[in-house]
This record gives structure tokens, sequence and C-alpha cells, in this order.
DNA sequence: TGGTCTATTGTTGTTTACAAACAACAGTTT
DNA sequence: AAACTGTTGTTTGTAAACAACAATAGACCA
């Protein structure tokens, strides 16, 4: 008999479309595969080396959470940002960052709150050089997951899985051709996200939906100048 | 040469997919598969006489709008509905009609403005006897639809795409076996909804945004009623 | 009698092969 | 030269067969 495959404890149950969806959506975030970049099924299938079944499955996954562009009987690319959609993403997430602050308030139980503050420990682990934006903006929607999921309120953690995919595709690339937030920012992460836990353990639910708007009108702000410096064309962007 | 088929100037772009997850959605919304019921992919592709492909693919889409949960290796189920869900779904519709009605007073065309007074102009055109309540709920539906699109925000549109999907396939439902909504709430439907029309035409958004709080507040408090009386069963409603 | 292990069965995950749709190009016609 | 039509090539949509997994029922042993 076949021995069973080794190391899986977990993983056995991942399914291929699960692994070609992360590495796809891992490829995209690395800017690997540039947006615009057509995705033929074929290509990325034999590149793989499984069959288009678990391909189709993957892209119609990242096409959910925004990554790609599935247009029938055309096929797939990868998802391109401009200033339209930067407005869309952050005033979506400035309303759920309230609602999911306010459940928050209510529901966060103590390993919630731990959770939070476990990632706020690790960031304060580091050195300065170890605080690269790709590294910090990782942490931030970390936090921010962790934020979420300390509402337990199941549609709204899934409506910001799909917005978080969006944000850190764009975010990672935009703060690092951003000079001055390794300065500015990156430094002051740490104490701008401590008070959040403090006043969710408090449930100030009040004080809390005023600074969650602040802090993601600042985040915003960050991210805006940076796309009107550089605007991106939003269709038909290389032929391929 | 072979002819092609007939009177299918828009209908030929569809694709079989698309025709199997509208079937199934409706079956699921009227109640024709119950919540918690097993839906076996041979079985139905069996019962609609295509291959397992378009059907999983309807599947991934419905589970995507909360119609049905898929597990892995275990397949999918029709979604059933408790309080919980009920929270979920009307904290997370207050939310995004919020922010959609911010957006509808700065964005909204003539034209946006004209679509959601048709609405209103088919109900008042309806005889008494006509007003059922799947009738006036899915003119509901279509009204903050329409005022969704009017917002023009693809993101909080396509977020409201999946939330109305839930709200209907319990709405139809609830509505149909409250005795009471008959006599005072369908009547007043129109009215209530004129107003949202003419505060979005002056665009004011203060107003706007507490007129629809209260709105969807009202919305909740009869669907509420509903299933504090009759709780259902989150999983395993029924073996097969 | 009860529990555990194994074998069976039904279901989902994956692959492969085929058909249909779209896009680009060439040839013909006006 | 421009526009139409037909062809060819590439890519997606669909079908059907195969493999892997999960649940269940039955056998075996304590």
């Amino acid at each position: 008999m076949a021995l069973k495959p080794l190391g899986l404890g977990l993983a056995s149950r991942r399914v291929l479309s699960d692994v070609v969806t992360d590495d796809l959506r891992d490829a995209i975030i690395s800017h690997d595969l540039e947006p615009g970049r057509r995705i033929a099924e074929d290509e990325l299938a034999l590149q793989m080396g499984v069959s288009r079944g678990p391909i189709r499955e993957a892209l119609m996954r990242l096409d959910r959470e925004g990554l790609v562009t599935i247009e029938r009987h055309k096929g797939a690319r990868v998802a391109s940002w401009d200033d339209t959609d930067i407005q869309e993403i952050y005033s979506m997430r400035s309303a759920l960052e309230v609602l999911a602050i306010e459940w928050a308030c209510k529901n966060a139980t103590a390993s919630d709150l731990k959770a939070m503050e476990e990632i706020l420990n690790i960031y304060s682990k580091l050195s300065e050089k170890q605080r690269t934006p790709r590294e910090v903006s990782r942490l931030d929607l970390e936090f921010h997951t962790a934020l979420f999921a300390a509402a337990h309120h199941a549609r709204l953690f899934k409506t910001w899985e799909v917005l978080r995919s969006q944000i850190h595709a764009f975010l990672v690339y935009t703060w690092s051709q951003d000079g001055k937030i390794n300065k500015v920012f990156l430094p002051q992460w740490g104490p701008d996200h401590k008070v959040f836990v403090e006043i969710i353990r408090n449930k100030q639910v009040e004080k809390a939906k005023e600074t969650v708007i602040r802090h993601i009108e600042r985040g915003l702000a960050r991210v805006e100048t940076h796309f009107i410096e550089e605007p991106k064309p939003k269709k038909k962007v290389t032929k391929r």
C-alpha cells in the first residue's frame, strides 16, 4: 500500500485550487505579474503543472477578490488601479472599519485583544532596519484583520478580506516608492495603533468611531498623493 | 452549413453557468430548495442536463453570494438563516446604505433619479390586490438597487448585490408569513420611499443619512420579530 | 456487547479531450 | 483604397472519465 504524503498534517486538507490561488495572489501583490497583464489559462496551467480546472477556479476567486478581472470568452487580466479605485476602496474601508470597531467594542474577547497586542509586539521588536514598507504594511493589514476578527461579524469579515487583498496589491508597491514614508510614518506606526486596543478594551464606542475615521483618512492621504503623481491607465495597458 | 440558433440576439452571450446560477438562485429564493438542503453536483447536473463543470461554477458563485455554503470535500447546502445572520445583514446594510446615499448625493445623474422614480411609478399603478408581499419586496429591493447604482461606486454596488441576494432569500418568505404586513406596511411603501428621491435630488447629505438609518432600523424591526418567533437551526437541518 | 479497524460506497477534486467563441489576417470585391 | 467576407489560430466553455477523499456500514476482536 502506498504511503500517505508526509508532513501534511494540516496542509493535506489544502486542495490544488487553494495553492494556485495563493501563489497567484502573491505574484500579483508582489508585482511579479504587472497590472493589466493578460493571464491565459493554458499558459498558467502548463507553468504551474496542473490542469486548467484549478486555474479557472483560482481566477474566479481572485476576480471576486478584485485582483483580476474576467471577461466572458476573453479571459482574465491582472487588475490595475487608478485614482477612482483608491477613492472607492478607502470610502468602503472607512465605512467597514467604523462598523467593525463598533462591534468589536461589544464583542471582543480577551484573546481577541491579545491577538492585536501580539502584532504590536512583533512590530516593537523589529529593528529600525527591519521596518521596511513591505513588512510594516503586512503588519498593518494583519492588525486591522485582527480588529475585524474581534468584531465577530462573519459577513463584515468576508467583505474586509476582499478589500484587504486590493489594498495589499497597491500598498506595498506604493509605500516602497515613497521616500518620506520611511522617516515619518513607519516609526510612528506602533503608537498609532496601540490606542485602538485601549479604546476597544474600554468600550469607548464614540471615540473609537472618530479615531478610526481619522486614521483611515490619513491613510488615504498618504496613498492619494502618490496616485495623483503616477496615474495608471484603467484598461488596455499592454496588448499581451 | 448549420443555421445559428434563432432568437438569441443577447441571450447567445449567456453561458451555461449563468443559466444554472440564475435558475438555482431563483429556486433558493422561492424556497423550492429549502434551507439546509444538500445539493449534490451530479444530481443537479443530471437534472439540468449539463455537465458538472457549469454546476460547480454556479455553486461557487452562489457561495460567494451567501445563498449556499460549500465545505471542502463535503459539497454544498442551501444556506439557512437565524437571528445572528439577520443582525449581521442589517448592520452591514445600514453601513452600506449610508455610504451609498452619501455618494448618490454627490454623483446621481438625472437618469439615476428617473430610474428610482420609475420604480415608485410602477408601485403606484398597482392595485391593492397586486401589492403582495412578494411583489412589493421585489420592488423594494429594486428601488434600493437603483439607489446603490446612483452612487456610482462599483465596489459598493458589488457588495450590495451579495447582501441583496441574502435579504431576498428570507424577505419574501418572512413577509408572506406576516399577517400584519399587508395592512400596515405595504400601502405605505410608496410614500416612504418617495422622500429618498427628493433628499438625493436636493443633496441633503445629513438628512439623507439619518433617514436611511431609521429606514433600515424599521426594516430590521419588522423582520426581527418574525425570526424571534421562529428560530431556525443553523446547521444540520435535514440529513439529506 | 462494545469498540476499533477495514472495506465499500458515494461524493468531490482533477485531468484530458472536444466544441464554440472571439480576434486577427488575408483575399476578394466595389 | 476601403470594406466586406471567409479562413485560421488562439483561448475559453463544456463534457466525460479518472483519482482522491470522507462518511458509513460491516466484520473482527476483545
